[in-house]
DNA sequence: CAATCATATGAAAGACCTTGTATATAAGTG
DNA sequence: CACTTATATACAAGGTCTTTCATATGATTG
C-alpha cells in the first residue's frame, strides 16, 4: 500500500500525465491527445493514479476532468527530475 | 535512463537500504544483517543503486563500504513517505 | 430510443523485476 | 598456497507491469 506512490512514479507515461494535469484540469481525451497516448492506456493510468489518491476527477456532461489533487507529487517529480538530470550528466 | 531514479525508489528493500546508508557508510554484511536481507539480495540491490549513481563505495580490506552519495535522494524518500502516509489515512 | 461521443474495463502477450540458490571472485590469514 | 571471509554474479522461477485490442458503460443528441 505504501508503495503506491513510488509505483505511480515509476512509469514515464504516468509522470507525463501528472505534469499534464498538475496545473489545470483536463479531460481524458485531451490528456491522451496531448501526450500522444492511446485512449485506453491513458484511462488505465488515470485509474492507477486515481486509486492511489494522487488525482481527482469531476464529471461534466460526457467528459470527465482530471487534475492533480496532491501538489506534493509534482514537487517530488521535480526533485526527481533534477536529480535524474544531475546523475545523467556523469556518465 | 532517466527512469533509473524512480525505478530505484520503487522497491521497499532498496528504500530501506538507502535509509540505512543515508547517514553513515556501512559494509554489505552489516546492511544485510541490519535489514534482515540475504547477502546476495543486498548485493543485487546495492548494484542497482550504485549503477544509478545514488550511492558510492569504498573498499577497506575485505569489506566494501557503501553510502548515499546524493543526499537529495533521501529528501525525496522523505517527501514520498510523508505523502504516502497522508494518502493512506484517507482509505 | 438509436446513434454517437467519451471513458472505462477485461483479457492476454510480452517485457521486466525480484528473489533464491549456487557459484565465482577477491582480499586477508595462517 | 590452502583456507576463510566478504562480496559479486549468473541463472532460473515466479510474479508483476505495460500495453493493446476488443468490448462495455454512461451521457448526450437528434
Amino acid at each position: 500500500m505504501k508503495d503506491l506512490v513510488y509505483k505511480c512514479l515509476n512509469n514515464a507515461n504516468r509522470r507525463k500525465i501528472l505534469y499534464c494535469i498538475g496545473e489545470e484540469e483536463r479531460c481524458v481525451n485531451d490528456i491522451a491527445e496531448c501526450l500522444d497516448l492511446e485512449q485506453s492506456l491513458t484511462s488505465h493510468h488515470l485509474k492507477d493514479l486515481y486509486d492511489c489518491g494522487l488525482i481527482e476527477k469531476k464529471r461534466d456532461g460526457k467528459k470527465i476532468y482530471y487534475k492533480v489533487s496532491e501538489p506534493e507529487i509534482v514537487e517530488i517529480l521535480e526533485k526527481g527530475k533534477e536529480l535524474g538530470d544531475k546523475l545523467e550528466k556523469r556518465c
